[in-house]
DNA sequence: AGGCGCTTGTGAAGACGTGCACAAATCGCG
DNA sequence: CGCGATTTGTGCACGTCTTCACAAGCGCCT
């Protein structure tokens, strides 16, 4: 389930904030999600919680943390060290969350060799030796667009079977091989395309208006993620 | 529809390489979709397509653009110009797609004042009198999760009703505002789920092993995106 | 002009996700 | 010990999304 982490980070605050139960709804409320549905995620985990009573926060993070894989601490490697990739070599908010970053790539000599954060970037061609020192579970990609094919097909020979990739194109990779994909501009376009709504919606009430009016009003809005109402 | 914008970037990638037309499947095939579900989502767009023929490429770009409201370039506030903020305000990739950023802020007086890529950070506080200025359609929050809430409520104060969150957390909102959240964290721990899947398949082929394993394997897994198979 | 191959548009069926509503279970308290 | 308050777990119904399959339409070639 893809709301498992958002359910973990949840949980973590709150155990921080030295609750050690919760209920469904407070659950659900801090993850921004219905009760029902935290629950029938929840119950597909196990049934780790006490009617009357909630859920043991420390349990129900072991549990998710034990689905999710993250016991072991994953090592990523990062390729591409621009930009994006300064931001993400730099970012401690990975390794709080059961991630190590465990090396960087480029294929610019003079990016080769810098320091960023305890970590050396080396030449994308030492992937299959750094690989191997390192079993590298995760690769995200952050070179540009035109470069991202080779680069995911250079991590899948040495053995990657998930990757992260930034760059706006689509990848294709084995069967067995897990790509996600984060591209921040459809995520603007798909925001534009709600202003564009809204805009038109106010703009004619009840009057239909244009075709395209008719359309984004009647058409599902479903994004995989929705506004959080008060 | 959320693969609105992944059609897009499909088409002007095809445009470039002097395509006039595009069938369904090839078009499909460049989205990594199924070429019946982008048929049909087309045909939402009000059907223009030319049986044995396919797609007029240029037209299809401009349908688009339309519906996402791309027709006019919208301004964004980026809110938190530290490691992350850097890499979105020096990218140019926003900019090719529509977007513009109009303004940088953040909270921190060292960094106001400095400038990035023909911007200058201005404080937070001027919000309110920039968002007069410019406009501003969408704001995108590149600040600790911390202030995450509070931004978003300025931006909002000021008439924002796009929000695009970097910030771990979940952020509460206003009926009519949209919020999306990109949280990287999340989307490497979804990977490492896939893995640790892949893991215990390959260990346990038919015993069924643990509960989780029975778990994982028996679960629908549809986290909005999936692999493409070759 | 007619036929043939290709491509679109869509009906229908099935899979899937979502949320309601309620029974079962547990705790605390009198 | 029993009762009520509270909260979980889930059966069920509903709407949405996905995919297949095929008829209708279009252009090209003969
Ligand atoms: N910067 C952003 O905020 C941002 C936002 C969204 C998406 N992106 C995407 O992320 C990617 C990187 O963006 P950026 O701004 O960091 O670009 P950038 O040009 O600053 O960095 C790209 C880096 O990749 C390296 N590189 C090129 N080819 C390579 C190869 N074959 N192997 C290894 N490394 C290679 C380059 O040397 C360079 O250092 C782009 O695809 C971009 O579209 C960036
Ligand atoms: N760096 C990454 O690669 C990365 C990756 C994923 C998520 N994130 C998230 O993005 C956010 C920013 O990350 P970062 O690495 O850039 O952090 P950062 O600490 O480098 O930058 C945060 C910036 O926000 C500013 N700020 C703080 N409070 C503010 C306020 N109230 N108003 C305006 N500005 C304020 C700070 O002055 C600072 O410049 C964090 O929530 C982080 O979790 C970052």
């Amino acid at each position: 389930m893809a709301r498992l982490p958002e359910y973990l980070r949840a949980l973590h605050n709150l155990a921080e904030t030295g609750h050690e139960t919760v209920s469904s709804e407070g659950l659900a409320n801090a993850a921004g999600v219905n009760s029902a549905k935290l629950r029938k995620d929840l119950s597909q985990l196990g049934s780790y919680g006490t009617r009357g009573v909630g859920y043991d926060v420390g349990l129900l993070i072991d549990q998710i943390e034990y689905v999710l894989g993250l016991t072991q601490r994953r090592a990523v490697a990062l390729v591409g060290v621009g930009n994006l990739g300064h931001a993400l070599a730099g970012y401690d908010g990975f390794a709080s969350r059961g991630f190590r970053i465990a090396a960087l790539f480029d294929a610019d000599q003079e990016r080769v060799g810098e320091e960023i954060s305890g970590l050396v970037v080396r030449h994308v061609d030492e992937l299959p030796r750094v690989a191997a020192e390192e079993s590298i579970a995760i690769g995200v990609i952050a070179t540009p667009a035109a470069a991202a094919q080779r680069v995911a097909d250079q991590l899948v020979a040495v053995g990657v079977t998930s990757i992260l990739n930034f760059a706006p194109c689509v990848l294709t990779v084995p069967e067995g091989v897990d790509v996600r994909k984060v591209d921040l501009a459809i995520e603007l376009q798909i925001l534009s395309f709600h202003e564009h709504r809204k805009a038109s919606l106010t703009a004619l009430p009840a009057t239909g208006g244009s075709a395209l009016t008719a359309l984004s009003g009647g058409l599902a809005v479903s994004e995989g993620q929705e506004a959080i109402g008060t």
